[in-house]
DNA sequence: ATGTCTCGGATTCCGAGA
C-alpha cells in the first residue's frame, strides 16, 4: 500500500511541529506541502531529514511556496509550472517522480486579491495545469496532481453561507476550469469514494467557522486514470484543525493498492 | 459577526494576503 496527502500548512516554521508529529503517526510515503512561507534556503531540511523525509523545496519570502517530502528514492522533474510564469515569480509548483510515480504538487492563485488581472492569473494557471495535464497523459504517465486548488468544484463543497456567490473560489469559471481537470480523464480522489457529502479541508480562522464547521474543500487529490484503478481510501484528516496553533488547512490523504504488473 | 492568522517592514504597530 501506498499512502500520501497533501496539506497547506501555513507557515512550515510556525508548522514544524505539527507537520513531524504526523509524520511520525501516520508514515506516509510523500507529503506535499503548500504556503511554506519561506525562502528555500530556510526550510528545515534536516529536521525533516532526521525524520526520515527528504524534502524538495521551492520557496520565497513570505508567501506561497511548496515542498514535497518524500521517504523514497527521487527524481525533480519541474520547479514551475510549464505555461505559467508571473513577474515577480510565485513559487507556486514542484513535481518529483518517486515510488513509480509523478507527483505534482501545486498551490494555486485564491484570485480574490489584485482585482480582474488577479481572477485572470488565477484562470491562467488552470489553463496551465490542464495542458500540462493533456502532455502527460498523452506521454502515457501515471501522476498525482495534489495541492490547494482554491476552488470548491461544487455547492456541497462548500458549507451554506461560506462564500458569497462571487468568491474566486466559487465563481463558474473557476469551476469550469477544474472540472475541464476532470474531462481530461483525471479522478477526483475524494468523490470517487464519496460521491455525496460534506468534507472540507478548511476552516477560516475567521468567525469561529471550525467551531460552526463552515468549512470548505479545496484541497484535492486528482489521479491519472490507471492510478485511479488503485485508489482504496481518500479523506480528510479532519482532526488536525481541533489542534492548539492549527494550519486553517487540514491533510488530504489518500492510498493507493500496490501497482500490478 | 470586518470576529484570525502570518509575514515583514516599519519602530511597538500596520498593511497585505488568505
Amino acid at each position: 500500500m501506498m499512502k500520501f496527502a497533501t496539506w497547506n500548512v501555513n507557515s512550515i516554521r510556525q508548522r514544524q511541529d505539527h507537520v513531524l508529529d504526523y509524520l511520525a503517526r501516520e508514515q506516509p510515503d510523500v507529503l506535499a506541502l503548500q504556503e511554506i512561507k519561506c525562502q528555500t534556503e530556510v526550510f528545515p531540511v534536516d529536521v525533516f531529514k532526521t525524520a526520515g523525509y527528504d524534502s524538495i523545496v521551492v520557496g520565497q519570502k513570505s508567501y506561497n511556496g511548496v515542498a514535497i517530502l518524500t521517504r523514497h528514492a527521487h527524481d525533480i522533474t519541474h520547479t514551475a509550472l510549464p505555461g505559467w510564469e508571473t513577474d515577480p515569480a510565485q513559487a507556486r509548483y514542484v513535481e518529483i517522480r518517486s515510488c513509480g510515480l509523478v507527483f505534482g504538487n501545486l498551490y494555486l492563485p485564491n484570485g480574490n486579491s489584485g482585482g480582474s488581472a488577479g481572477y485572470d492569473s488565477k484562470l491562467a494557471f488552470m489553463e496551465a495545469l490542464a495542458l500540462h495535464a493533456h502532455g502527460m497523459l498523452q506521454a502515457g504517465q501515471d501522476f498525482v496532481l495534489l495541492g490547494d486548488y482554491n476552488v470548491c468544484p461544487t455547492d456541497e463543497d462548500c458549507a451554506p453561507g461560506a462564500l458569497s456567490p462571487d468568491d474566486a473560489l466559487v465563481r463558474p469559471q473557476s469551476r469550469a476550469a477544474f472540472r475541464r481537470l476532470l474531462w481530461l480523464g483525471l479522478t477526483d480522489a475524494l468523490r470517487a469514494l464519496h460521491p455525496v457529502g460534506r468534507f472540507y479541508t478548511f476552516w477560516d480562522y475567521q468567525a469561529a467557522a471550525w467551531q460552526r464547521d463552515s468549512g470548505l474543500r479545496i484541497d484535492h487529490a486528482l489521479l491519472s486514470p490507471r492510478v485511479a484503478e488503485r485508489l482504496l481510501t481518500a479523506l480528510p484528516a479532519r482532526d488536525e484543525r481541533g489542534k492548539p496553533q492549527p494550519s486553517d488547512h487540514v491533510p488530504m490523504v489518500v492510498t493507493l493498492a500496490d501497482a500490478t504488473g
